[in-house]
DNA sequence: GAGCACTGC
């Protein structure tokens, strides 16, 4: 992260007026500043795509569609928004938009391009993500996650306030960001047609509503786009879309057989070698490798990737034990993990340099592909496997498995060995195999849950969800499935329509349908300000966190929290201790002190502070959206029937009856499943329960489980339960 | 009596 040791040049440019009497301290500030200006000019003009500043804006004149292929390090992300704003795309108060796939890539990014143009974060240079808005009427530069961008299409359909839409990272191909590109392929055309009397102004917002009504009536979805909207004009909106170079062909073709142009990278080389056989044991080839590189080759650290927190605890282990067989000479390696799970204290320690003559050796799972980037790798070790997600429509069920990687996840992989110098990267399988990879990793799309995909795409006015045009189709049984379920849960009408009002306002909740409608039906069961509690700690990782060797102590805290009716009773427990904590402690003391207490208070009671912080986040969130939507905010008190009816009437679908051998037959599916040892219930085991997850792993596990009585599911649910039985 | 890659609104 560059920009972090800069942080006071920024209030010191912020607050600086030209003509101003400067003392003396300022003085000196003043040439510390521009020898900083002088530097970053420099920065900016060595990048290799400084050179050809003149050659892509002509092309992005030229050509409405630009795929700009552009390897690690061009500096496309930082450059290609400014040349374009040099050029003069903002001349008329419009915005260019650059999408990222994650939170802190838009940050950062935003950071170095404000300090570059030498403005205040939040003026011209600015960033949105969810919780935090870095941008002002000013803001022309605009970094933002491509879910953000998503989000503000439901309120502004023609995304009117742009002039130029970046989709940068294209190639990772989150669902997020397909689901962008067939929805700006609509926008597009639908902006390069309009014809207006041009009395209204362009910055003026639609509103929701009408950006949610778009029906069909007898053209497809860019015709909807045209009549709800004809009295208006749009200037043409530019499109880039940036990728890495092995998928923009894929790119290319969906738009039409757009101009693809290539941007040289700055990567040093990176030797690759591979075994001469298949290996057994990928962790004992690891262990080899890593001792081989450690003993026979030159300065530099290692990274070693694997597929998650066990390989990595018990190879750190392995390490550990062998170091101690070496002469004491060959001892100086130190082992350090990063995994997303680790709390943040510890995930900084791989950014540390290794003490003076030690090597560091970097047990990594996928976050160090792309998350984060790691100063000082020569080395990189690739097993080439990774855990990756799938979902199965038919039963509702996500796994997690050990897959491939692809042959695009191998060379970023081994990318990161050639960031500082020239590197080598062991890949531990023979290079036929290599050849037998996938080019790329399936697109998430085509293996998650499609109901908040196709919730969104109704609500922007898409209609014909199976024709709509998605880069890569998914299965036509997963969006039926969700269609289904949508239904189900009353979003969708029996023709597929959004219902009014309550699939408007579902859309409109950044929360996954059920949960949506959970809020919804609470409204109705007056226990509203229980659900907003529920949904948002059912919407983060999990709240408890047991390291192995506290197991004992972690389980008496839990005891404090938890009730005999469920986890989602002890969850809501969770969250008002942690208010109460927070209104006793925070007399007098300031936001930040209170954060640094809660997370004291987090740690006493063995709760991942990351994980309630961020259901806090969202509480907050979605109690704005239900407030703005008028629903009654009523608590049930002390009297948890309601709330638990609620429940059983919000989540029917995942609703389980127990078996005489003591596991659970899921009623929709007629799945075996059992309860997660980590439930309260699991002791208890209940004769009916409702669930809010089921994952495969060992075992059919389901997890979040409240006790229900079974009569209320025909009576909450008749539509669903009469024909069952 | 289990054990969970990574994102995002």
């Amino acid at each position: 992260m560059p920009s972090m040791a800069q942080g006071g040049f920024r209030n010191f440019t912020g607050s600086q007026k030209p003509g101003s009497k400067l003392s003396n301290e300022n003085q000196n500030r003043q040439t510390d500043f521009s020898a900083r200006r002088q530097k970053i000019l420099q920065q900016r003009k060595s990048l290799p795509i400084a050179s050809v500043e003149k050659r892509l804006v002509e092309e992005v004149r030229k050509h409405d569609i630009l795929i700009i292929v552009g390897e690690t390090g061009s500096g496309k992300t930082t450059q290609i928004p400014q040349f374009l704003f040099d050029a003069g795309f903002c001349h008329d108060g419009k915005v260019i938009g650059i999408t990222q796939p994650r939170r802190v890539a838009a940050v950062t990014v935003a950071k170095r391009v404000s300090e570059e143009c030498g403005v205040e974060l939040g003026q011209k240079v600015g960033y949105s993500i969810r919780f935090d808005d870095a941008t002002s009427s000013s803001t022309r530069i605009k970094y933002m996650t491509d879910g953000l961008l998503l989000r503000e299409a439901l309120l502004d359909p023609f995304l009117s306030k742009y002039c130029v839409i970046i989709v940068d990272e294209a190639h990772e191909r989150t669902v997020h960001t397909d689901v962008l590109m067939g929805l700006l392929k609509n926008v597009q055309h639908a902006r390069s047609n309009i014809v207006s009397d041009g009395q209204r102004s362009n910055s003026e917002n639609t509103n929701v509503k009408s950006g949610m009504s778009l029906e069909k009536e007898n053209g497809g979805q860019r015709g909807s786009f045209l009549r709800k909207h004809n009295n208006r004009k749009y200037a043409p909106l530019k499109l880039i879309i940036m990728s890495a170079s092995l998928d923009a062909q894929v790119f290319s073709e969906y738009f039409g057989g757009a101009k693809a142009v290539h941007v040289q990278g700055r990567q040093f080389p990176v030797d690759i070698f591979y075994t001469r056989h298949s290996v057994a044991d990928y962790l004992d080839a690891s262990l080899i490798t890593i001792f081989q590189i450690h003993l026979g080759e030159g300065p530099g650290d290692i990274l070693v990737f694997l597929t998650g927190q066990e390989e990595i605890e018990s190879i750190e282990r392995l390490i550990n034990e062998r170091l101690k067989q070496l002469p004491e000479s060959s001892q100086k390696l130190l082992t350090v993990s990063i995994f997303a799970a680790l709390p943040s204290e510890q995930q900084m320690r791989v950014f540390a340099p290794a003490p003076s003559g030690f090597r560091k050796v970097i047990l990594a799972t996928n976050i160090a592909e792309t998350s984060v980037t790691i100063p000082g790798i020569k080395y990189v070790v690739d097993p080439g496997f990774v855990k990756a997600r799938t979902y199965d429509p038919s039963k509702g069920m996500e796994s997690l498995v050990v897959v491939p990687t692809s042959k695009s996840q191998a060379l970023q992989r081994s990318g990161r060995a050639g960031r500082e110098g020239a590197g080598k990267c062991f890949r531990l399988y023979p290079e036929s195999e290599f050849e037998k990879l996938e080019d790329s990793t399936k697109p998430e799309i085509k293996r998650c849950n499609l109901s908040n995909v196709i919730l969104q795409l109704k609500a922007l006015g898409v209609d014909d969800i199976l024709g709509f045009d998605f880069i890569e189709k998914p299965s036509r049984e997963a969006i039926i499935k969700s269609l289904e379920q949508l239904i189900l849960l009353g979003a969708l009408t029996d023709n597929g329509e959004l219902s009014d009002p309550v699939g408007i306002q579902m859309a409109q909740l950044p929360l996954d349908p059920i949960y949506s409608k959970a809020l919804i039906l609470a409204s109705q069961f007056n226990c509203l300000e229980e659900m907003l509690i529920t949904v948002a700690m059912l919407s983060v990782e999990s709240i408890f966190y047991a390291p192995r060797d506290k197991l004992e102590e972690a389980r008496t805290a839990m005891k404090c929290f938890s009730s005999p009716e469920g986890d989602h009773l002890t969850l809501i427990n969770v969250y008002r201790a942690s208010n109460e904590f927070l209104e006793k402690r925070s007399m007098g003391m300031g936001n930040a002190k209170g954060e640094k207490a809660l997370r004291k208070w987090c740690k006493e009671n063995f709760i991942n502070s990351r994980s309630l912080k961020h259901a806090r986040d969202i509480h907050k969130q979605i109690l704005g959206n239900v407030e703005q939507m008028g629903l009654q905010i009523a608590s049930c008190g002390d009297d948890m029937l309601p709330y638990c009816r609620c429940l059983a009437a919000s989540f029917f679908l995942n609703a389980a009856v127990k078996q005489p051998e003591g596991t659970y037959r899921a009623l929709a599916s007629g799945q075996v499943v059992q309860i997660h040892p980590s439930s309260v219930l699991f002791q208890q085991r209940p004769e009916c329960i409702i669930f809010n997850e089921l994952v495969q792993t060992n075992n059919k596990y389901i997890r979040n489980i409240t006790r229900i009585n079974y009569l209320w599911l025909t009576e909450l649910a008749p539509q669903y339960f009469a024909v069952q039985n």
